[in-house]
Formats: structure tokens, C-alpha cells, sequence
DNA sequence: TTCATGGTTCATTTCAGGATGAAGTGTTTT
DNA sequence: AAAACACTTCATCCTGAAATGAACCATGAA
């Protein structure tokens, strides 16, 4: 037992480094950062980030992929978001006092952001209650289903759920969202959504964030096929 | 945002430092401990300890209630639990590799324990898998919901949902089990289910570990009540 | 080949944050 | 009242982990 213990507490002061924390937390896009924009971004140097991040591979936290003199960290699988991202409601609930008070640091973050590669915010959470409420998608067992009138919604979209049930990643399940405490849709037909709808010009990715902007065309696509305002 | 990402690394820090991520992962088993407590188990000196349990008091993952001349610590809502024992989820992750060949650290955590005031392990996802099965809950929008023919079944066992539900904590939802990788149900209704499941002399909690061991008697009332093997 | 760039390694130094000791507060016991 | 206990506070010390500087290794471009 107190090998578990010690196994937590070594995790726990892994992700709990200040400048790893913001490495991490900055990883939280999805996309996959060079070590040199790691450092940038944790306010380090290149020798020390190089050290953190090693440290975060051998502890199967991170994954590198070499590209010709370049490296790139991201994480090493979905779970690891998820517990980064969990790990963020926390801090609102700390701050739910205040909360009435001043208004939310970044409202682009609530209203519809990126949640390691699916979407999240006020956007991901409607969307997912939509399908479920359109009968798109049932949810049984900690698990989404598409139904089969949701398999014409999908086909329209040009996305291929059958292929994605065979990726070996979970196929669609639900993520708890730390703005909205309500769950959305993630997993690998989450991910499909956000790549279909940032391929057809809906959200467009905000420069250095997260956070994600609905564009007039996705407002009205939404609208036609959702029934969302947004 | 850097102010959500300084935020984020503050509470990171708090939580992985050794002392206090061991503290933090003696609570998981939902008891209320006092200061000395704390630091024997943390392996610090009584004044090292008051000093990080402050720290995490004013964070607002903690709690502090006192009684005569003790203090009792214990977390400040079941989210905090719920994002440690989450956590926890990472570490049998990064050994899958090893983990075919060596028979995995406590056996009996991994069949039944406490996370926080509900049942998890294999124990508590059979048990919620079987009363969704047996038609006594439903799960929907990552609530779980008694049904007519589970009032009944409740009733049984003399709880009381009505009253629960009037808690202004969440009802049922379902928390990721970390040995299992399934879902079991915690909120309101999963603590009711393990303080009657403690009275009833069903299980009973294993001195100074999260473990729970399954009486004869329980044994029999689950294989009658929800056709589980144990 | 040479140079520039992106990245890592290692040996050394520095310092933030935890540990410690002494003193102080409040509570219970006798 | 006094003593014992549970715990906190503060001022100081100390250490382990991060930062730094200097090489070093690849890759790619000139």
C-alpha cells in the first residue's frame, strides 16, 4: 500500500512543478509543442525545459515524435488530458464564492474552446445534449452510441463512424467539462467533429489559445442542423 | 489566461508535494483526520504539517472542523476525491507494460475499497453494472436515476432516495474507477449504499487502509439481491 | 566543409520552500 | 491552578530540485 502511495506521490509532484504545470496545462490543445516552445511558454530555458520534459517521458506522461531536427512533445494518451483538465474544476470551485462577483477570466474559454483534440465549452456541451436530444447519439454505460438516424447525420458531415470503431482509442465517450460541469462528447468521434468542423470553416482555432471562435457559417450550420443558437 | 494557467500550476504545486499529496491520499478514504494524524502518516513533524494543511485550507481543498482540542481535516467537497482518485488512474497506466508480469500492488484495494464515502473497485463497478442491468438505475446525461422497480428495491434496504435527492449534493453520478477502468456510482445514493452496506455487516472496512473485505452474510445478500458472484 | 539551428547532457551553483526549534494559544484533565 | 495535550506561529536553518553555463550531437542549409 504505501507502494502506491509513494507511486502517487511521485505522479503528484511530476504535474505539480510549477514549470511543468504550465507545460502541461499549455499541451492541453492537442496539438504537439517543440521543446523550444515548451520552454517559451514555461518561462525557461532550453537546458532546464529539456530536463522537465524528460523527466515527463520517462513517467509515460508525455510522448515525443522526432521530425527532422525537431521534437515534438504532446501527451501520451487522452487520459492524461483528461486528469489535466479535471484537475481545472477545482479551481473554479474554489473561486464559486467570487464567481457571482467578477466576471470569469477568459468568457472565450467558457463559450467554446479546445479540450485536447474534441470540443468543449458551452459549444461541446449543447452540441452533445443536441444529439442525444435529436436522437443522433443514446449514452448507456459510460459509453455514446450512434444511432442508426444518426448515421445520416455523420454521413452528411462527411465523417466515417464506422472507421473511426475501429481506431483502438475509445470511440465516443463523455468528458466532464470544468466551465459548464456538464459532460460532452469526446473520444475519437469527438475528435472527428472538431477536425470536420474546423475543416468546413464552423470554429476557427483563436492564436495562442484554446479558446475557439464560431464563425457566421458554423452559426447558421449549427442552427439548420442542431437547432443551436450560438 | 496566464491567469488560468498561473492559477493552475499554484494548485498543481499544492497538490504534488510529497507531504501533502500523501495527506491528501490518506483522506481518499472519506474520513476526517487530525493534524498529528496527518503528519505521522505524511512522515513529517507536527509543525510541517500544520504548515501544509493551511496551505491546503486556504486553497479550498480542505476542510478544517474543530473538536475540543482537536482539528479534523477532511476534503472540502467530493471533487477534490474525485480528481485525486483520478489521478491515481494515470499511475496503473503508465506500468501496463509490467503490469501482466507482476501481480499487481494490494489485490484487495483493487477488489473493493472506499473512494471517498462510496464503493469502488470491482466490488462497486459489478454492483453499479448490475443494479443498471437489473433495470434499478438508468444513466443518462452522466446522472444515474432510480427507476419505479428500484424505489422498491431501495426501500428494501431502507433507504430513503426521496431524502437523498433533497441533498445539495449531486444524487448518483457515475466516477471512474481507477483499477477497473469502468464506472461505479458515488454522489448521495453510493455513500447511502456503503454506510448501509457497513451496517448491515455486508462489508467491513480494513483497519488502516481503504480496503474493504466482504463478509459470508454480504456474499449471500449480493448473489440474492443482485445475482453478483463474489 | 562550414555554419546555424534545435536539442540534449553534465557538472556546478543557487535558492525557494520545507524542516526544525522555541515559544505561544486554547482545551481538557486532575 | 497547574499540568498535559493538541495544535499553531514565527524565525531560522537547510536541502533537494531547479536553473545555469559550457560542451556536445544531429540535422539541414550554404
Amino acid at each position: 500500500m504505501e507502494n502506491l502511495e509513494r507511486e502517487f506521490s511521485t505522479l503528484a509532484g511530476l504535474i505539480g512543478e510549477k514549470a511543468r504545470a504550465v507545460m502541461l496545462w499549455n499541451l492541453l490543445d492537442g496539438r504537439a509543442y517543440t521543446a523550444t516552445e515548451l520552454a517559451i511558454c514555461a518561462d525557461v530555458s532550453a537546458q532546464s525545459a529539456s530536463n522537465h520534459l524528460s523527466k515527463l517521458i520517462q513517467a509515460n506522461i508525455l510522448q515525443v515524435k522526432n521530425q527532422g531536427k525537431h521534437r515534438y512533445y504532446s501527451f501520451s494518451n487522452p487520459e492524461v488530458a483528461a486528469v489535466i483538465e479535471s484537475m481545472a474544476g477545482l479551481l473554479s470551485l474554489g473561486n464559486e464564492q467570487r464567481e457571482v462577483k467578477r466576471t470569469l477570466p477568459q468568457p472565450g474559454l467558457r463559450l467554446a474552446r479546445t479540450c485536447y483534440d474534441h470540443l468543449a465549452g458551452k459549444l461541446g456541451v449543447e452540441m452533445s445534449e443536441a444529439m442525444l436530444q435529436k436522437g443522433f447519439l443514446t449514452l448507456a454505460h459510460q459509453q455514446y452510441e450512434v444511432t442508426t438516424l444518426g448515421l445520416g447525420w455523420f454521413n452528411d458531415l462527411e465523417i466515417d463512424v464506422a472507421a473511426l470503431h475501429c481506431q483502438k482509442r475509445l470511440f465516443a465517450h463523455p468528458c466532464l467539462d470544468w466551465s459548464e460541469r456538464r459532460p460532452h462528447l469526446a473520444g475519437a468521434l469527438g475528435a472527428a467533429i472538431l477536425q470536420t468542423m474546423l475543416e468546413k470553416d464552423w470554429v476557427r482555432k483563436v492564436k495562442n489559445s484554446r479558446a475557439l471562435l464560431c464563425t457566421a457559417k458554423g452559426q447558421k450550420a449549427l442552427k439548420q442542423s442542431l437547432g443551436i443558437e450560438f
